[in-house]
RNA sequence: GCCCCCAUCGUCUAGUGGCCUAGGACACCACCCUUUCAAGGUGGCGGCACGGGUUCGAAUCCCGUUGGGGGUGCCA
């Protein structure tokens, strides 16, 4: 792979942001599309939080998205705490070229030297005392005047003024390496051509473009995509926010909704299409044409994006979807009295009903339930009156007279019993029965699922049901 | 506080000086369809933050204001 060098370097956190998928999918669609290279780089120089099994999450939430390992264009992953002693090396460069000094000040000897003269910041106080390294000194990049042009894909032009920008450390008392340093050296010794990342680090931009610049290398092309909002128009937080990917992967949905979803948070496919194949829109991405302000992420629309994925998959295509939710633990009816035919059969009806694949087994669970709960406000209310009751006693009765159980001839035979109650619209009617057999007065189309559940399960529901009136 | 970014319907967006009476999608509302609920169909509501310029002409360019966001660690 001779192209562009793209890469994604989160820190592990335990789980996967959903900030951090776009993000990935958005370096995928460019590394693919451009005949490059997605490398994964895990960020893990913070011991506080990193555990080995963050990474694999890391790297099935990425597979679940389509950023497959074993891709030709996929590199990684790199694990940046392997890489130390080539930080060190390369602040040791710095040092030694003069564009980094050691300082002896700890955080507070700043904070306090800064309020006794009214400042704020770093102020380049060790710039010429010649400190060399030592227990609890740090090495601080040593800011040159002037200013700092970033080239932004997706920005354009950004200045800054080099003297604003305070002499940052890059290797901790303790001699480990900062993210800042720890994050170039990375990018430089894999030869990363084009880093694209979230906005909130164009801040950290021209530092590092500094220290690309100091040594010896041309800076990357860099793009700044606009962050993920919550409802309140902040950064999404795992804090406030349902931000992990694997949140929704569990409650049912679908990596191609999802993708899909995440794709057109600040960019829009050619045609204004939104609903866009995972091909098409690794065609037609560019930075360019990326947004420039924040995008909320909004559950609904994702929910939206979700149902129209659920009801263009074929029965098949549903029901394999929906297995890991048949076979868990907490499914809700038990695997012996699941019937693949009659889910298969009923997909159609259940299909656009259903927001997720864990709800589209509610939408079906008493056909599989040996007893559905009833619902005691829907049963109460379905039976409020003599004509209800009237209905459903007749109905069952009906049924039972049935001689092809088929939608058709049951659908025939309600009408009859609710006309003879008084129904004009038989429509009306229904509840008693459907509240009987289902649990619940809305669900799929009721013949037709009567047709499945067949004639013995029909009446003896009905049964149990009429019992239970006085 | 300081630095940086941003600004089109409630939300995601189309729009790159005349094609804009500002288009689509989600949400919302109404109607149709209908076997409840959905789905689907039709229609509706709703926006260029404000003020100055530039121009024959501005959502589009410039300046300012206001508003929002991000960053300001010996975190990443």
């Amino acid at each position: 792979m001779t192209g562009p060098r793209f890469r994604f370097a989160p820190s592990p956190t335990g789980f996967f942001h959903v900030g951090g998928a776009r993000t990935a999918l958005w370096n995928w669609a460019l590394a693919r599309s451009m005949g490059g290279t997605f490398v994964l780089r895990i960020e893990d120089t913070d011991a506080e939080r990193n555990r080995p099994e963050w990474t694999q999450g890391i790297i099935d939430a990425l597979a679940w998205i389509g950023v497959h390992t074993d891709d030709p264009h996929f590199e990684g992953p790199y694990f940046q705490s392997n890489y130390a002693e080539q930080h060190v090396a390369a602040a040791q460069r710095l040092f030694e070229q003069g564009d980094a000094y050691y300082c002896d000040m700890t955080g507070a000897d700043v904070e306090a030297r800064n309020k006794a003269e009214g400042n704020q910041g770093y102020q380049g106080w060790s710039r010429n005392r010649g400190l060399g390294p030592g227990p609890g000194h740090v090495l601080r990049f040593k800011v040159p005047a002037g200013t700092t042009v970033v080239h932004d894909l997706v920005r354009g032009e950004v200045t800054f003024d080099n003297s604003l920008i305070e002499d940052f450390v890059l290797l901790r008392g303790n001699g480990t390496p900062m993210f800042l340093l720890a994050n170039v050296v990375d990018d430089m010794t894999m030869s990363i051509s084009h880093v694209v990342r979230a906005e909130e680090h164009l801040p950290n931009t021209p530092k590092q473009q500094m220290m690309w610049e100091a040594l010896g290398h041309e800076p990357p092309v860099w793009a700044h995509v606009p962050v993920l909002v919550n409802e309140a128009r902040k950064k999404l937080s795992k804090r406030r926010d349902k931000v992990a990917l694997e949140m929704y992967r569990d409650e049912g949905y679908l990596a191609d909704a999802m993708v899909n979803y995440l794709m057109t948070l600040g960019w829009m496919p050619k045609g204004g299409e939104e609903i866009q194949p995972w091909a098409q829109m690794e065609a037609d991405f560019r930075l360019e044409d990326v947004n420039h302000s924040p995008a909320f992420f909004d559950l609904k629309k994702l929910a939206a994006f979700n149902g129209d994925y659920i009801r263009s998959m074929s029965p098949a295509e549903f029901l394999e979807a929906c297995r890991p939710w048949l076979l868990a633990a907490d499914a809700p009816f038990p695997a012996d009295r699941f019937d693949e035919e009659v889910f298969l059969a009923m997909a159609p009806v259940i299909q656009p009903r259903a927001t997720t694949l864990a709800e589209a087994l509610g939408v079906v669970d008493f056909m599989f339930l040996a007893e559905p709960a009833i619902d005691a406000d829907a049963w109460a209310k379905a039976t409020a009156t003599p004509d209800l009751v009237g209905v459903l006693r007749s109905s069952s009765a009906a049924f039972e007279a049935v001689a092809d159980w088929s939608a058709d001839e049951l659908k025939a035979a309600f009408e009859q019993a609710a006309e003879a109650n008084g129904f004009a619209k038989p429509g009306k009617a229904q509840a008693p029965v459907r509240v009987a057999i289902t649990g619940r007065t809305v669900g799929p189309p009721l013949f037709e699922s009567l047709e499945f559940l067949g004639r013995d399960e029909t009446l003896r529901r009905l049964r149990n049901a009429d019992a239970t009136i006085g």
